[in-house]
DNA sequence: TTGTACGCGTTATCAA
DNA sequence: TTGATAACGCGTACAA
């Protein structure tokens, strides 16, 4: 059995398909009997309007896409995801969008994008951008990055990862600790940070600047470095590297909560005392942080503002064209129980 | 300045639309040079076939909708949604496929199932089902449901709620309480149990059976049952009316962990020690019930795999015809720290 | 209210 | 084998 289209409509009511089109779509151009009489036909042979058949006219579709650089089963698991979702969820639900989360196609993001049938998009912490960007403009759709490095003419929305980073990083040497580890997001860049571009360069940054403004930098000794992958194991990971060490930092500042988690329960399990003995900041202010043993001091973002904010922006450059803004929002430290001053005698 | 299409890239390499189609889709009907001359031509305008037209003549949009009861930014709120959500996005980077996030459009669940332009709907915990299937089957495109009740015809992927919940309640019963509470979620039924549907009434179902196996049934004096939000605040409440009544329950049955641990919280305030004062048990295992103090004793239900096998099942629906099927999948007791027998003095 | 052009690719058919 | 012509899919918009 074929899908009954709008022409079979049109002859079992007798009309063309234009009043057919009308009765679903502006009823009050054509007489009530008829646009009723109609509706009843298309209910009962069980008819709607394609959507792909209209989209095609109308030359929108309803539907912004979300562009995610990892595969979708790795994104949700994102603690921070559900938030940002939410942001944009409320904007969908305002302007009756729908929401389609696009990720690589056979490993392809060139691919995904241009088989997407939307308005517009919403790219997440691209990492390639330079790449994907040409793709996006060819694809000739609004767009609006979010975590990611800004372009020129291209809306994008941040948070002060940079800011939050410093923060982080000051209340850790302010509180008196000088022998640190930075544990940062593995990059494939090896440890190489002037390399490390987006969310990783722009935390990275603060870190550095805070490590200034104390006369400080990275320099392997008092200051070192170690890259580990964003999970739990990695954080556990880091400790172990370090506490191999001849000399122990008192504190580290990990670039995720995830991160500080390892950390926390590789250092518990260790009998290493959190934060007696060792101070640990992370970064996201995940819902775990403040749940765990000790509660995680960190630096938190306004994820649902986050989404929120690019989605409606995104809205406005599809309504209409719009000045390409640059917005950043701020982030906060979360000061709580993971960080206390080092002991005198490791001073 | 317009968007390039197909005409424009056979006029500028001097062939006919169906070369250019050839040279993307379908290269080998074309020599090797014209195909690459194309191409390169394509590459140089910045030209990408529409993907709304393209559906328009392949008839199918490499996208499925996921439908979902309520407005996105209630939805991803659901401790579970992303685990599901992961399990269909397996799936869907399997097959190359990308995932829509289909809500009620202005309300109206009829109007975003016909406007989504998807091959196929995975639904998610409708209420309204019978209506909704409705359109379902008038909008032409396959569909599975997933914590619905079961209709004839379509292939259903449900957990084992009325299983689980009969474990929790039989566990209560077990371990000697007989003063139990059922805190159920709010259904707009006013606590007619007897016409809870889907989950709901899957789970009350559980419950009323285990009640039967130790010859007990909702009589409003030593087992009660009392509806609320599924919030942590709705879990206060329910603790706060229960406990100004005469005789307080020993044991509190919640429909949800969230229930459950607003109870536990209300409690710890009240000064009612759980599990020694009030057990109290839980349904879903979200990620607090193993952290709150303390841990919650629950029914833990597969997620993930609940979204892995509904995506694989509409997938294999949407490629051939196939025999629908009605999955269960197990749930199991998680028993924690939130249970004890009751003292005996109140026994 | 209606007829018809139109949007933009894909594909069956046909010709060289 | 290589490529062109034309029909097709399904609504919407505009002139009549």
């Amino acid at each position: 059995m074929a899908r009954v289209n709008i022409k079979d409509i049109a002859q079992k009511a007798g009309v063309s398909k234009t009043a057919v089109s009308f009765a679903f779509n502006n009823p009050s151009r054509l007489s009530e009997s008829t646009a009723q009489q109609i509706l009843t036909i298309a209910e009962e042979m069980g008819y709607s309007p394609d959507p792909v058949a209209r989209s095609m006219s109308t030359g929108h579709t309803g539907t912004i896409g979300l562009l995610l650089p990892q595969p979708l089963p790795e994104i949700v698991r994102n603690p921070f995801f559900p938030e940002f979702v939410e942001g944009i969820g409320e904007v969908c639900t305002h302007s009756g969008l729908s929401l389609m989360l696009v990720s690589p196609l056979k490993g392809s993001m060139r691919r995904a994008i241009v088989n997407a049938a939307v308005d517009g998009f919403l790219t997440l912490g691209l990492e390639e951008y330079k790449a994907t960007m040409v793709v996006l403009r060819q694809r000739g759709v609004p767009f609006v990055t979010v975590d990611s490095d800004p372009i020129e003419g291209v809306p994008a929305i941040n948070v002060d990862d940079a800011g939050g980073a410093c923060q982080a990083m000051h209340h850790v040497l302010a509180i008196g600790h000088r022998q640190i580890a930075i544990l940062a997001i593995r990059s494939g860049k090896q440890g190489h940070y002037q390399e490390y571009v987006g969310t990783l360069g722009a935390r990275m940054h603060g870190y550095l600047q805070a490590l200034q403004q104390f006369g400080l930098s990275i320099n392997g000794r008092s200051v070192r470095l170690l890259e580990c992958t964003s999970t739990e194991n990695g954080g556990m990971e880091g400790f172990q590297a370090l506490w191999k060490l001849r000399r122990h930092p008192t504190a580290i500042v990990a670039m995720s909560d995830i991160i500080a988690i390892g950390v926390i329960k590789a250092a518990t399990a260790a009998g290493v005392q959190v934060p007696q003995d060792l101070s640990v900041v992370g970064f996201d202010d995940i819902t775990l942080a403040s749940l765990i043993h000790p509660a995680l001091t960190t630096v938190a973002q306004p994820s649902r503002e986050k989404g929120q904010i690019a989605a409606s922006q995104l809205v406005k450059l599809i309504e209409s064209s719009l000045e390409p803004v640059h917005q950043v929002l701020p982030t906060r430290l979360i000061e709580r129980a993971s960080v206390c001053p080092p002991k005198k005698e490791e001073n």
